[in-house]
RNA sequence: GGGUAGGUUCCCGAGUGGCCAAAGGGAGCAGACUGUAAAUCUGCCGUCACUGACUUCGGUGGUUCGAAUCCACCCCUGCCCA
């Protein structure tokens, strides 16, 4: 057994599979972190810059939050890790004592591709914030991410738009191989885990590829990643189904990014056990609460002297104790409070439902949830 | 009473003979948002029978081929003097 060996036995992640519902395979689990348990499936807000927008950790705490999510890129650039190191690592500085897991930053190098260059040795490119000149590699991703000291760190990935071309999409994802062995050679922090990330597109041949070129590198979690990012839901769907066959039962599998209450049930059917999104608190900022019955644009005029809650089945501080006539108003005048009471909502439903799937999966009931739910919630939105 | 600055589409405000239904804000209305360059962005915002027509820039009358823009008088508002 060699030295690295020994220390990824005593590493203190591991993933249990704890059951798995009788008629939809739906996936029930646990994944053990140094900074505590986390249930799966599992929907983990995001914290971009060490901080869910418009929320406390505290507030995270009461509305069950198990997991955040932040970012290597976004940290890197402001304050940088060295300063976070020196607070005591990420989860002294932003007093988040739950799991975190950060990003790579390899969604920034996509979402940002306006103003950087991908090369096999690491990705140049210009700070959003100042212009200078940066780069980041594998190596520095994971330097990065060690010193923040996330739970769970990501590899550092190369993400393909929708539409892409066959050739582009199988470049991105034998960079994204190589870039995921590179990551593993260079992380040494054994309280911290890393994931390694599926590409491949929209092409299934290149996504099975993937799953099974990532699983034969043994990683202790896997993303999914590459997907919505402007296809149709369907075609998300079936990549998921593609790849089901060849991800480990044993790992958990995170779908990048995804986060409407469809799609975590869609993806949840596929076998996956974790989400992360920003769509919760960022449509909530801008005036659009999630309901059980549907979405909701809670700012708009038809709610201005609705004095119901913003959902009544909803257990929240927002939904205990204002109305959608208040939330409105606030929203519209600006006031901060109005983006905080929207996010401690929306935050709360996402995390609330998970809550009862990861119960009707131990029931073998998901199907049935799944049901109830296209009854009662109004897709004719989008999400 | 005298002087002076001004009255523009919901509000503020630009426009000072045709390119003006009239810049730009704001407000309002709606849409978008999925590993957060997002408390952001986009569209609409006089009326209608909407690739066009009609009504509008304090009021009335006038000059002109043509007026929110020029002239006369009137009404109103701010400021200064008495």
């Amino acid at each position: 057994m060699t030295c690295k060996e020994a220390t990824a036995l005593a590493t203190p992640f591991t993933y249990e599979l704890l059951h798995i519902d009788k008629h939809s395979g739906a996936r029930l689990g646990v994944l053990h972190t140094p900074h505590g348990d986390i249930p799966t499936p599992i929907y983990m807000p995001v914290g971009t810059a060490a901080v869910v927008k418009a929320m406390t950790p505290r507030e995270m705490e009461e509305i069950g939050t198990k997991i955040l999510l932040s970012n290597t890129y976004h940290l890197h650039l402001r304050p940088g890790e060295d300063l976070i190191r020196e607070a005591g690592g990420l989860h002294a500085f932003m007093d988040w004592h739950g799991p975190i897991l950060t990003d790579s930053g390899g969604f920034q190098v996509f979402s940002l591709a306006g103003i950087r260059k991908i090369h096999e040795e690491g990705v140049t490119f210009q700070s959003h914030l100042d212009g200078s000149k940066q780069f980041i590699g594998p190596e520095t991703s994971m330097d990065i991410q060690e010193a923040l000291g996330s739970d769970i760190a990501m590899a550092f990935d190369v993400c393909s738009p929708y539409p892409c071309d066959w050739r582009t999409a199988k470049e991105a994802m034998d960079r994204t191989h190589r870039w995921a062995e590179r990551c593993k050679e260079h992380h040494t922090r054994p309280d911290q885990a890393l994931f390694g990330i599926v590409q491949g597109a929209f092409y299934k041949d290149l996504r099975v590829e993937s799953a099974k070129t990532l699983r034969d590198m043994n990683f202790i979690g896997y993303g999914i990643g590459g997907l919505s990012v402007g296809e149709p839901k369907p075609v998300m769907y079936e990549m998921l189904d593609e790849i089901r066959p060849y991800m480990p039962e044993d790992k958990p599998r995170y779908l990048m990014g995804v986060g409407t209450p469809d799609c975590f049930i869609e993806g949840i059917l596929r076998g996956v056990d974790m989400f992360d999104c920003v769509l919760a608190t960022r449509i909530a900022r801008n005036g659009t609460v999630l309901t059980s019955k549907g979405r909701v644009v809670v700012k708009n005029a038809q709610y201005a002297r609705d004095f119901t809650p913003i959902d009544d089945q909803c257990d929240c501080y927002a939904c205990t104790h204002f109305t959608r006539a208040y939330v409105r108003h606030l929203l519209r005048s600006g006031e901060i409070t109005g983006g905080r009471l929207a996010s401690i909502h929306n935050l709360r439903f996402l995390i609330h439902m998970m809550e009862e799937i990861r119960e009707a999966i131990a029931n073998d009931s998901f199907l049935d949830y799944r049901e109830e739910f296209y009854k009662r919630y109004d897709l004719t939105r989008n999400f």
